[in-house]
DNA sequence: CGCCAGGTTGTCG
DNA sequence: CGACAACATGGC
């Protein structure tokens, strides 16, 4: 078991369950399980203390690094929130999420299944991806499977997932991460836009998933995706704002604004 | 039944 | 460029 003592600006609910990770599950107890690095941990905090059951000690650094721990959100939610009062509003509202450093390739295919997709249902086409093709750990769950082993496969073996139009996709991200064609590693820093490219490269992958899996992947924390919520958002709340304007943190600030408007659709809907 | 869900692609002006 | 249907699947 891992302690971080005195952990602030975390909210394991809104950064767990927020739709940037699709693998932690809420327990009865309010903790959660989930699995990252083919490690299954229960994580909960208690007292100002983030608490990783499960983990080993000489994992510290990979799981402070997973929840970002080091980043001063503060400060960053206090810099952001002088941009704009709506975002004020919204950083404030949403305070508490990180964002997750998770597996480049994990977040790259997790948010090809996500396109035109709801979160409760792309979540369990990830699950039946792991339980069908991941190792399984010696807990009884499951890691996400490696571009090795899913460039061996074929749309008719993913069948299963009834991933439907998107298993193709998820054929042609593996085949050319595992090739080498696609770097993911390259993407973490090179300039943005050719790391965007990059994963343009494979089919089914667009600016949305692209950006998503540079923010939530690799993150580039610059990143700026932009869903039907955000543009929504974008529309009503920020109609003389664009993208760029909030700066290299923008992705955190993407953050805020989505979960704010996921929790308030009426903002949307009245008149 | 129709519409929507953390989009992308192909096609047509 | 911008608009628009099609794409699989499942919940409401």
């Amino acid at each position: 078991m891992i302690v971080f003592r005195d952990v602030t600006e975390l909210d394991l609910l809104n950064t767990l369950d927020c739709g940037q990770s699709f693998r932690w599950t809420q327990l009865p107890d309010g903790s959660f399980s989930g699995v990252a690095f083919k490690k299954s941990v229960r994580v909960a905090l208690e007292g100002g203390s983030l608490i990783i059951d499960g983990a080993d000690e000489a994992d510290r650094q990979l799981w402070s690094d997973y929840f970002d721990l080091p980043l001063d959100y503060g400060k960053i939610r206090s810099d952001l929130s002088e941009l704009h009062p709506v975002l004020k509003e919204a950083a404030q509202y949403a305070s508490g999420i990180r964002i997750l450093r998770q597996e480049p390739y994990e977040a790259l295919c997790t948010f090809i299944i996500s396109q035109n997709n709801n979160i409760r249902r792309i979540k369990g086409i990830v699950q039946r991806l792991c339980e069908g093709f991941g190792e399984k750990l010696s807990d009884g769950s499951f890691a996400f499977p490696d571009a090795d082993t899913m460039s061996a496969l074929t749309v008719e073996d993913l069948a299963p997932l009834r991933a439907g139009f998107r298993a193709k996709y998820l054929v042609d991200a593996a085949q050319k991460v595992a090739s080498g064609e696609v770097d993911l590693e390259y993407c973490r820093t090179a300039d943005y836009d050719a790391a965007r490219a990059e994963l343009m490269k494979i089919k089914g992958v667009g600016t949305k998933v692209a950006d998503c899996t540079l923010l939530f992947g690799l993150h580039r924390v610059e990143a700026f995706p932009l869903d039907v919520w955000m543009k929504r958002a974008m529309k009503t709340l920020f109609p003389e704002m664009s993208p760029k304007d909030f700066g290299e943190y923008a992705g955190i600030a993407q953050q805020y604004i989505f979960h704010y408007s996921r929790m308030h659709p009426e903002i949307f809907s009245e008149i």
